[in-house]
DNA sequence: CGCCTATTTGACCTTTCTCAATAGATGTGG
DNA sequence: CCACATCTATTGAGAAAGGTCAAATAGGCG
C-alpha cells in the first residue's frame, strides 16, 4: 500500500542528511511498511510503551510530551520524513508521549527492517545513526533555545526551524505552512504561558514577519524572523542544496512591501 | 598508564545502564587509551572541530555548553564514567563546545575502538547505542526542566541529577559531591541569571535542603530536594540496583543537624 | 599584602504569569 | 439552517518571578 510514498519521504529526509547509495535507495524502495491515518491529539506512543517498530511521518506534524510535566511540555516537533522513534531499535522502551499536531498519516516500519537494512548497507547503518545524532542536535538546539532566549525569539525560532526541515523535505517551499498547532501547542513547546504565546505571535504579526491564520502560517518576511530569532541552521546538519536560502525572496514585489510598510 | 582505571569508570557507567558480558569486560580492559590531566575551565571539543577519538571523563565534570549563546548556554553537564562525544563515531563533526568545570582526568580512547568492540561482540554494539539514547533522554528531560520549572525547582532537579548519576558510578554515596562549579556555571545550566541562581542557592540553604561551601556541596534532605525538584530518576535509565535511595539518610545525627542550624 | 575572581546584597525595572472575562470558531444534533 | 456546547483566541488588570546594574564583601592565591 502506498509504498511508493512511504519510502520517499523517508528517504528525501534522509538524503538531506546524508549520502545514499543506491542500495539504499532499493532498500528503503521496499520497506515493509503500514500505513496509518491519525486524528489530532492522537498517542502514537506513550510512556512506558514497548514497541518492536518505528513510526516515520509522513504528512503533519509529530511531537514528544513530557506527561509528567504539568503544562505537558513539548520537547520535540518533527516533519514529514522524520523517524521520531527510531532510537527505540536499540532502546525499546519509550520514556514520553508521542503526540500528533493536526490530523498525520504515518508509516509503521518494523525494527527488523532497518536492523538487516543496516546490516547489509554499512552506508545505511550509517545513515540511520547520523540520524539520531541530528535529532540529539536539535535537542541540543531546542535546550538553548528555551535557556536563552526571550519569549519573543524563542518562537520566532521555532517557527524558523520547523520552516527549514520542511524546506529540507520540499515542503514549505513558499514559506506557506500547514498549521495544525494551537496557541499552546506553541507554548507547550516555548515553555511560556498560552496567554503570553498569544501576545507573542501577535507582536510577530504586527512586525510584519509572519500572518498566521486560521490553518495556514505564511512567513512574510523570512530575514527578518531569522534575525530575531539568531536563527543558524548549522546545527540541522543539512547538506548544502538542501539548506540554502528559501526559493522565495523576503519582499514579494508588489504586496509584501507595502504590507510590511504597513505593519512597521 | 593506568588503564584498568580508565576503563573501570567507564565500564561502571556502561554496566549501570546495560548488562555487560564478560567479553564485553575483557575488551574494555584492554581498551586503549591516553589519559590526560586538565585544569579548569579547559577546552577539550570546540565547535567546528572533527575528532576521531572519544573523550572519556574519568575525575571531575565536563559540560557541553554552546558558544553561540550570549550568555553560553550549558546544555548538559556530565560526571565521571560518561562518554560526553560518543556521538561522534558516526558524526564527527563537533557543534559545541566541550569545556571542564574545574580540575578534572580524561581518557582519549580511538573510535576504531569502539568500532572494532561493537564489531566483535553484539552486547558491546547494543550498550554503546543505548548509551547515546541515554543521553539523549537526559537532553530531554533537560529541556522539560528549562521549559515548565521554576528557578529553585530547576537548580533543585539539576543538583538531583547530578547526585543521582554520580551515585550510579558508586561516587557521592554520603550525598556529598564536589563542586567546582561557579554560581554562573550553575546559572548558565538552568538557564537563568547569576544573581539570581546566588539567590536560588541560598534559598535552598535557608530551606535547610543543602550546604555549599567553597567546593563541596552537601545534600543535608535528599528527599526534600527530590520532592522540591520533582526529581524521578526513571529517564535516567539506571538499572534497578543503582537508583535506589541514596545510602545515607537524609538526616546524620550530631553533626548534621547543629552544621544546618549554623548555615541558616 | 594585594590582586583577581566569585559571591552577596539592594534597588529598580522588565518580562512573563495568573485570573477572569469576552469574543470568535468549529462542530453537533435537531 | 439554527441553537447550543466546546474549544480556541483575545483582552485587561494586577501580581510574581526573574533580570539588570552597581556596589560591597569574601575567598583564594601568588
Amino acid at each position: 500500500m502506498q509504498a511508493g510514498f512511504a519510502f520517499s519521504r523517508f528517504a528525501d529526509h534522509l538524503a538531506s542528511l546524508t549520502r545514499l547509495s543506491s542500495l539504499d535507495r532499493e532498500l528503503l524502495a521496499n520497506m515493509p511498511s503500514t500505513i496509518s491515518h491519525l486524528g489530532a491529539r492522537h498517542a502514537v506512543r506513550r510512556k512506558g510503551d514497548r514497541t518492536d517498530q518505528c513510526c516515520l511521518l509522513l504528512q503533519g506534524y509529530l511531537c514528544w510530551q513530557a506527561p509528567e510535566s504539568p503544562d505537558g511540555q513539548i520537547t520535540s516537533i518533527h516533519v514529514p520524513g522524520d523517524a521520531p522513534d527510531l532510537f527505540a531499535i536499540h532502546d525499546p522502551q519509550i520514556d514520553s508521549d508521542l503526540i500528533t499536531l493536526g490530523p498525520t498519516v504515518v508509516a509503521f516500519v518494523p525494527h527488523r527492517f532497518f536492523r538487516e537494512a543496516s546490516a547489509l548497507s554499512p552506508s545505511m547503518a550509517n545513515g540511520l545513526l547520523r540520524l539520531q545524532s541530528v535529532y540529539a542536535a536539535a535537542l541540543r538546539n531546542w535546550v538553548v533555545n528555551l535557556g536563552s532566549r526571550d519569549a519573543l525569539s524563542r518562537v520566532a525560532h521555532l517557527l524558523c526551524e520547523i520552516t527549514t526541515r520542511l524546506q529540507a523535505v520540499g515542503l514549505a517551499r513558499d514559506l506557506r505552512l500547514a498549521s495544525p498547532f494551537t496557541q499552546s501547542d506553541l507554548a507547550s513547546a516555548c515553555g511560556i504561558s498560552p496567554v503570553h504565546a498569544n501576545r507573542t505571535i501577535q507582536e510577530l504579526r504586527r512586525s510584519g514577519l509572519l500572518q498566521w491564520q486560521s490553518k495556514t502560517i505564511f512567513i512574510t518576511d523570512w530575514s527578518g524572523l531569522a534575525r530575531l530569532a539568531d536563527f543558524d541552521p548549522g546545527y540541522l546538519r543539512l547538506r548544502k542544496q538542501e539548506h540554502e536560502q528559501p526559493l522565495v525572496p523576503d519582499a514579494i514585489p508588489g504586496r509584501s512591501a507595502s504590507l510590511g510598510a504597513l505593519l512597521t
